[in-house]
DNA sequence: ATGGCTATTTATAACTC
DNA sequence: TGAGTTATAAATAGCCA
């Protein structure tokens, strides 16, 4: 059934957005684990011949770029957040993450549920090494 | 031999960066052959803990990224979710989230960690019962 | 296009030197 | 450390519903 291929581009089209549709897939999979798994910092952005963009990056897009691209805003503390950073610590505080937690898809919990087993064991290790 | 593992912090500094380089080539020889079969454009960044950069574009890196900073808004996925689900997927892809949890007050960590620990509960429950 | 389904290829975790 | 080895897990090319 499945054969080895050579790596050339694939004229055919539709074969052709098939292959990326799977293979950015898989890639961004792979993406996703090399930075949880490492905690690198990394990015991923891909733009499809329709010319939609797919990215990811971690800790996120940005601070990554800005870290190639030279820019000085790398070290990020806890000043100044972003408006990202804003959006979500109110919605923390607020508990309406719970309402927006309720319309994720099974791979988008999947994908929290793990981040949440890191979070967590991060956050007891953390109030671990806190005097109190 | 080789064992399945589970997709989180690798706590042991020595081996974390062994699977950091081995699963870095992987992925570039990965996103090689992408952009080569696809004639995608695309770009993968990572840093190392060390700070080391690791890079490839194709054409390449500074050409996909004048498309992603100048370019249109990107579109991150390809459904049409809700307000909610792109705030909380957008949070999760990114990894910004965790920089919001960062800012937090220990009182509050608290609380979050014990709405963590439901909500993962009630993840695992409702990922267990549905067929797939 | 979209989403499975294998038969294979490919990546890689644990191990060794 | 870094560079192989190998047994296993994971990705995926070609098909088809």
């Amino acid at each position: 059934m499945r054969r080895k291929i050579e790596i050339k581009l694939i004229n055919d089209k539709s074969k052709r957005y098939t292959t990326f549709t799977k293979r950015r897939k898989g890639l961004m999979k792979k993406a996703e684990e090399f930075c949880q798994i490492s905690d690198s910092k990394a990015v991923f952005i891909s733009f499809s011949g329709a010319g939609n963009c797919y990215c990811l990056g971690h800790p996120d897009v940005d601070t990554v770029l800005d870290c190639y691209l030279g820019g000085s805003s790398s070290t990020k503390e806890e000043e100044a957040p972003t408006e990202a950073e804003r959006r979500i610590g109110d919605a923390v505080e607020s508990g309406r993450w719970k309402e927006a937690v309720r319309g994720l898809g099974l791979d988008k919990l999947d994908q929290l549920h793990a981040e949440l087993e890191n979070i967590t064991r991060r956050v007891s290790l953390a109030a671990e090494s806190v005097n109190r």
